[in-house]
DNA sequence: GTGGGGCTTGATTGCGCTAACCTTGTGTGA
DNA sequence: TCACACAAGGTTAGCGCAATCAAGCCCCAC
């Protein structure tokens, strides 16, 4: 506990400091209404040496405005999340908002907690990760009242405003490159996450546009915890061991591919002759690899970007109509690990 | 905007609907206070048939008691403090409170910033990153009346607690190491940060072992920006060119350290035997390296959790005297590149 | 039957601030 | 010289909820 413990300070302490009123007092903090440039200099001068940090919650229970924008993303673990984060940031830092995160570990019951949690804060609007909810969660989005942008993922119907890209079409585009570069073989590695539905929809999109071309997964590999890059080495090993006649590898995100590609070259296979190899995420961590993985990027800086605008629009204007169905498209990147015909 | 845009709902809607006062309404949702079962039952009934979702702005002003602590760090984008907070949310889970996050960009204004913001919400308590802060950062901390955490770093002094390691300590231990190993032509390579004070304490105490042993830094490069993994390739390249007769390499973080590794396996260099290589914070990312670089764990779970813990603890009973200096050790991990005599 | 004790519920008040209105003082033009 | 506009600042009334205290109710022991 810090040193001081007197009574908390408040805006009757920094009039009383003044000889002014409160009401002058709030008006020169927030720098709305009329005052005269002397008293201006005089407040500031007071709540400075007080040390006087005005009471928000008192300010938005009164004014029934909070400044705030709740931002429900399932990890903080993986680097995607950290930036839309990003792109959010960038966006809100030239409003009068701010972001607060709250985390879900894909878990249903854990984003209705943390959304019941944030709602109950009255923020201006809420960013939230993906389309799938519970009812309850659902029904609270419905009924906050406030601008509602769900981001990454676009296949399906959102609730008011989305942004993001088709996973379901990013792993279909993915299977037509393997294919068209002449690779028949195919083995997935993937994270054991039900619950991650953008991995879900990439994988069946995958399959799916395989299956057009009567083609099948050989053989497939999923993992939780532990370090990517490692598990990515081992189930790679694994599954060469099992089925060494695959000719691709595709890994539903970069770093288990790293991972992956690390090994292979380990092993002095030829990449991407002998196997050919796919990851998803376009990291940064991939450009200091031997070699560069196949990846496609999922837009996720621009996903942030685009979220906030549309949240910061529609609090600017709420009549203005603006296009809020956003499908960014991903584009694929070859790098060193997907030989084109 | 959501659909129904009627006025929100308040405890007077709840109460009406029930038939009780909004009294009881209240005291149901908080599970306060003595109420009956059967109203009990027909409040949350009502509760959730109207979609209510208490207004916690009203609560905190009326209760003056607010669950939230503040949680300010430099960064999210490396892995050092999602796994801080995943420390600070794993006690904090088991009480009341709710961590809120803001981040500062290693810059003092915008941590005065963000500090004053958050505390403008009356937090319970605050987890700070770092010693070092602006004076009047500082005074805000002071004049706050809530338990204070200044975390990561021991090397100074406190306001209030502080939960870390030494980094100073750090600098030098992972500098004699190498010395005992035989190393004696030193290049370092860091970001390129005047504000991150902890690199900076851990270079400062790495140089200082060395000179102890007449051994100086014979070269040496900072970077910012991009991809950590590529620029520590980069640099490494350089520096080798630069200054062929070095026989280790200290970085200042594990993953251009590992970029570095990669680097230098790709040239055929002989890892330890020819240069030897160290990183800091021991990310999971090494696990699955090729070859496992020398590096020196944070303890950033551990910090997180301890920090969290300080807070719980001092806010269930400020009476009482708790450790609120804590130091820990971080233990060195000589992996593969950094070969023992 | 009756007084008292515990359980349950209700009424009042105010948390710190801001929206909306109101008052005062000053300068300006006809 | 006077009316009037307008800038500068004050006054009043809540925002939605919880602390506090008071009141109602029921049941049991004597």
């Amino acid at each position: 506990m810090t040193s001081d413990n007197k009574r908390p300070l408040t805006l009757r302490d920094v009039s009383d400091a003044t000889g002014v009123s409160e009401m002058t007092v709030s008006r020169v903090l927030r720098n709305r209404g009329d005052v005269s440039e002397k008293t201006r200099v005089k407040v500031l001068a007071a709540a400075k040496e007080l040390g006087y940090v005005p009471n928000k919650i008192a300010g938005a229970l009164a004014s029934n405005r909070v400044n705030l924008v709740a931002v429900i993303i399932p990890s903080l673990s993986n680097m995607v999340f950290p930036e839309v984060l990003t792109g959010i940031n960038e966006v809100l830092e030239t409003t009068a908002l701010q972001p607060v995160v709250g985390v879900t570990d894909y878990r249903a019951e854990k984003e209705e907690k943390v959304l019941y949690e944030m709602l109950s804060w009255r923020p201006s609007g809420v960013i939230i990760a993906g389309l799938e909810h519970s009812d309850a969660a659902r029904a609270m989005l419905n009924a906050a009242g406030i601008p509602i942008v769900e981001i990454m993922d676009t296949d399906g119907k959102p609730v008011d405003a989305m942004v993001g890209i088709s996973h379901r079409r990013a792993g279909s585009e993915m299977a037509k490159a393997i294919l068209k570069a002449g690779y028949r073989h195919i083995g997935f590695m993937g994270t054991k996450m039900p619950l991650d539905h953008r991995a879900r929809k990439r994988f069946e999109g995958f399959t799916e546009a395989l299956a057009k071309e009567g083609v099948e997964i050989e053989d497939r590999n999923f993992y939780s915890g532990g370090s990517a890059l490692a598990k990515g080495r081992e189930m790679t090993a694994e599954m060469l061991e099992r089925s060494p006649d695959l000719d691709f590898l595709y890994y539903s995100n970069d770093m288990i591919g790293a991972g992956g590609l690390l090994y292979l070259l380990d092993q002095g296979i030829d990449v991407p002759g002998q196997i050919g190899l796919a990851g998803f995420n376009d990291v940064e961590l991939l450009q200091g690899l031997p070699r560069k993985l196949a990846t496609m990027d999922a837009c996720r800086l621009e996903i942030g970007r685009k979220a906030a605008e549309i949240i910061a629009a529609q609090l600017d204007n709420p009549e203005e109509e603006i296009e809020n169905r956003i499908t960014l498209t991903p584009t694929i990147s070859y790098g060193d690990t997907l030989k084109r015909r």
